[in-house]
DNA sequence: ACACCAATTTAGGTTAACCTAATTAGGAAT
DNA sequence: ATTCCTAATTAGGTTAACCTAAATTGGTGT
């Protein structure tokens, strides 16, 4: 089943909170994603349940194989959409801020098409 | 208050019905947006409220000026995204599909540079 | 005038994602 | 051992956008 684009929000700021800090809890995601605790609780048990991350109550959480590809997988939308706007010169706070609404939506063969332009005009 | 993606789609749609077929019903807005009547009624009582759209039980649907300027601004951020997306070869369809879902969510400061990047680039 | 039909509305769900307020758990400090 | 604090959970809403099933309406044909 498809996963929503909150949830694939959820998934990439788990792995990055991971990343910067070597653990992920609770409060962390909150935080990152502007919500109330509560909602984390009930996201996480959702993801859980899917097997996209491993969550004992009140313990650390940690992504699983499945779920660490989707959040690169986003992560390398969100880079892909980030170098487009910058050659379009937009500025890089609001390319950031876009490209984290964009990266959940477009369609595979866009960001293939993405990407190789970015190559092209990279060089 | 801002309005919402799916408020958004509905504006649009109620405007090209009306372009392309001179009146608008419930009817052609559920087909169009694949939704059942119902859904339908309830969105264009909400719109209605807003003062975007006139609607009485059972008549015809037409924008206000307001609400049409909304659908106008949405039918141009398409435009400009579905050009950027020609320019990096992705298949027309693609693009459509895709630019009906990023024109929701791009900032106008992004748009802006869309546009004077196309601009820059079709001479 | 009546009966029928297609379009619409009403009534009453469902789901996803959020919230607040109140409770519980576990670790640190006295 | 008791207290306290912070983090997390539970319980119980809310809102937006959808749905199905049933009732209503207005126009058409006989």
């Amino acid at each position: 089943m498809r996963l929503s684009r909150r949830a694939e929000d959820y998934l990439r700021i788990i792995y990055e909170i991971k990343r910067d800090k070597g653990y992920v809890r609770i409060k962390d995601i909150a935080l990152a994603l502007n919500v109330k605790p509560p909602s984390v609780t009930e996201m996480v048990h959702k993801l859980s349940k899917m097997g996209l991350l491993i969550y004992e109550k009140r313990a650390y959480i940690s992504l699983t194989e499945e779920g660490e590809k989707i959040a690169r997988n986003i992560k390398d939308r969100h880079e892909a959409i980030v170098k487009l706007l910058e050659i379009m010169e937009v500025p890089p706070e609001v390319a950031r801020k876009d490209a984290h609404r964009i990266e959940h939506i477009i369609s595979i063969e866009t960001l293939e098409c993405i990407k190789n332009f970015v190559r092209k005009v990279r060089t």
